[in-house]
RNA sequence: GCCGAUAUAGCUCAGCUGGCUAGAGCAGCUGAUUUGUAAUCAGCAGGUCGUGGGUUCGAGUCCCUCUAUCGGCUCCA
């Protein structure tokens, strides 16, 4: 008999070898019917593991993520067994469960698949998951293993077998099909009711660009039709708030094929909303001491190798611009940080002076791949609302602290309230990664990390992932198809002012290095309108509107009325304009309404004859007939809700 | 850069297996209508079918090149 420890704490005796499935049975068919995995004593195995020892036992359904994992991990093995069955001679390598569903990388060697078979490979998965067939796992010896792959010339799971611990090995067998694997299945592929196969793509073998490319088939799978249907449903209420759709939509920016490709163009609607992010950030910067500097565009080559990024990057960025007459090399800037270096160079500086803190809204091009190019996330030129700071090592510890209130002020005016962040340290396998003393390394890392407790930030510490110069701490949003991208960042850096030779004054009389930070709340003027966009599918935040309100005339006759309100309103900056179109209501509204426009005024006879506006929100909602300067208290406290003064 | 897909009017999209002057809706222009909370009606105009080449009696349609875009991979100062 064995003991077993369910999560509500009750305790139940069993014989040994009693499954999870067997103990789901115990509790309720209706449970036993639902669980697809389970965990035991913290690890994960299948419903049909005997269990041998006692133990806390916990049971998934679709319901946990542990079971969703399960779930799609076996539907990845019901795609491959498919693809093998309608693509005689593939080779299989890895399919792992993922955020959304799975993916298996396969070798078709040559067979051609497209999107066009993504319906004759998901027919032939939903006929497999018909039979019911049960997943069984069993171990294997590791010479049984590396036979029956040779036997299939299958190369890339000798490789993965090679580096396994003999004793450690076990086989998935469902129906006629056998896989490598680990475990954590389902109890049959009877419970995969519904298919999709979303997209392929290639995924080179092990991640590594220099190894053989293969094809990954991307897919998702339910337990029931209806989820499915919701599934597709939710991903075409995404694509709706794709930054590059809104931003067509809305007359914000574009792309020219002349111009370049990853170089975007501002329209007057997308430059005003830019304006306006950009002076609320200056006004919240000059509080909180930041100078206002501006630097060129292109910098010496010379600039570049004394701060490392030459050396670098130099061969992956765009290439040197060559002057006519003499033997000159200017660099387009990738970064503002070393013309900031120069500006603190320009004079000598006493410690009673720092900390200095620059500002610039720097315009950098970086040469991206072409293939990683994405709407305003990933361009190729783009403005960083950029700042360095120089301070002492004992002034580091507060400045680090003030920029992550700037950026907490920033996120907070602006409605982002789920963002992650990420402190990215060394990796430590790779010191010749990094630019640095490695001590100073260890200094920068530590006071990152304690800001952020400091701070209450929930973080996450990633090892590997900082900069060559040093540390950083990263604010990472997720877009509308739920793909991560990074905003705001501070970065700790030893490494310029070392090699730009940066100086001041101490109390002592001798001269000290100062420390470097560089942080962009925004990270880029480009990325965060892009992420904006897709946060609030389009209705900012009112204040931050291009438009703000618009004026609807009933007809032609009161055109004038309307003149009227534009100017009160204008005289109490709120942003108006008029739609005097021959038009009817209903076509202006709904014209207003695709706009987003976020207030609606209708005029006609009663509003003049009354000397007031009728209401309409954005939406639909009527807040009745009411003067202008009802109107404009609706707005102040509207606007007053979201963007507060920085620290006052 | 790599794998795969896509490219037709300002926008969103039709155009099947190659066959007469390439279609629609919206936007635009003109006219009628002067309108009360999400599309008034009529007319007009608008495209060297991404580029360059090839196959063919004939190419938007088939093949190749290049360019751009999309989904990934790799990369990301």
């Amino acid at each position: 008999m064995i003991r077993i420890t369910l999560p509500d704490g009750s305790v139940k005796q069993y014989e040994s070898s009693v499954t999870p499935m067997d103990v789901a049975k115990d509790i309720s068919e209706g449970l036993a019917r639902n669980v697809i995995s389970a965990s035991y004593n913290g690890e994960t195995l299948e419903a049909s593991t005997p269990l041998e020892v006692d133990g806390d036992l916990v049971l998934y359904t679709w319901n946990n993520p542990e079971g969703k994992k399960a779930f799609w991990h076996s539907s990845s093995h019901i795609m491959a067994q498919a693809l093998e069955e309608l693509y005689p001679g593939v080779k299989l390598t890895i399919g792992p469960a993922i955020e959304n569903g799975f993916y298996y990388d396969v070798d078709f060697g040559e067979h051609n698949v497209s999107d066009k078979d993504f319906a004759t490979i998901e027919n032939k998965m939903l006929e497999i998951a018909r039979g019911k067939h049960d997943f069984k796992l069993r171990e294997v010896s590791k010479a049984d293993a590396l036979s029956f792959y040779r036997d299939q010339n299958n190369e890339f799971k000798v490789e993965l077998i090679e580096n396994l611990q003999d004793g450690d090995i076990t086989f998935c067998d469902h129906s006629t099909f056998t896989d490598l694997c680990r475990g954590g299945h389902i109890p049959n592929t009877g419970i995969v009711k519904a298919v999709k196969v979303l997209s392929i793509a290639g995924a080179y073998w092990r991640g590594d660009e220099n190894k053989p490319q293969l094809t990954r088939v991307y897919g998702i799978s339910f337990p029931k039709q209806k989820e499915l249907k919701e599934y597709l449903e939710l991903l075409e209420e995404a694509k709706k708030r794709d930054h590059r759709r809104l931003g067509k939509q809305l007359e914000l920016f574009t792309f020219s094929r002349k111009v370049g490709q990853g170089l975007p163009l501002w329209l007057p609607k997308g430059t005003a909303l830019r304006h306006r992010l950009e002076s609320f950030l200056k006004n919240a910067q000059q509080k909180a001491g930041y100078e206002m500097v501006i630097t060129p565009h292109i910098g010496q080559k010379e600039l570049y190798i004394t701060s490392g990024h030459y050396a670098k990057y130099g061969e992956d960025s765009f290439q040197p611009i060559h002057t006519p007459k003499e033997d000159e090399e200017f660099l387009l800037k990738p970064m503002n940080c070393p013309h900031h270096c120069e500006i603190y160079n320009s004079r000598p500086w006493s410690y009673k002076e720092l900390p200095k803190r620059y500002a610039e809204f720097g315009t950098v091009y970086r040469y991206e791949q072409s293939g990683e190019l994405h709407g305003l996330t990933r361009v190729r030129g783009f403005t960083q609302d950029d700042a360095h700071i120089f301070c002492t090592h004992d002034q580091l510890d507060e400045e680090f602290k003030n920029v992550i209130d700037l950026v907490l002020y920033v996120f907070g005016s602006l409605g982002f309230e789920n963002f992650t962040t990420q402190v990215s340290i060394r990796d430590p396998e790779n010191p010749e990664k990094y630019i640095g003393e490695p001590e100073n390394w260890d200094k920068a890392e530590q006071a990152i990390i304690s800001a952020a407790e400091d701070k209450g930030l929930d973080y996450v510490i990633e090892t590997g992932e900082a900069a060559f110069y040093g540390p950083k701490l990263d604010f990472m949003v997720k877009d509308a198809l739920g793909r991560e991208w990074q905003l705001g960042t501070i970065q700790v850096d030893y490494t310029l002012p070392e090699r730009f030779d940066l100086t001041y004054k101490g109390s002592d009389n001798e001269s000290h290095r100062p420390v470097m930070i560089h942080r962009a709340p925004f990270g880029s003027m480009e990325r965060f309108v892009a992420i904006l966009l897709e946060h609030t599918g389009g209705n900012f935040p009112l204040w931050l509107m291009p438009e703000q309100v618009i004026i609807l005339t009933i007809s032609e006759k009161y055109e004038k009325y309307a003149q009227k309100v534009l100017n009160l309103l204008e005289n109490n900056e709120i942003r108006a304009l008029i739609d005097n179109r021959n038009e009817t209501m209903g076509k202006k509204i709904r014209d207003a309404e695709v706009t987003k426009i976020p207030y609606i005024l209708v005029v006609g006879e009663n509003e003049e004859r009354d000397n007031k506006i009728s209401v309409r929100q954005h939406g639909g909602e009527n807040l009745g007939t009411i003067s202008v300067e009802q109107f404009t208290e609706v707005v102040e406290t509207e606007i007053s809700k979201t963007l507060k003064k920085f620290k006052e």
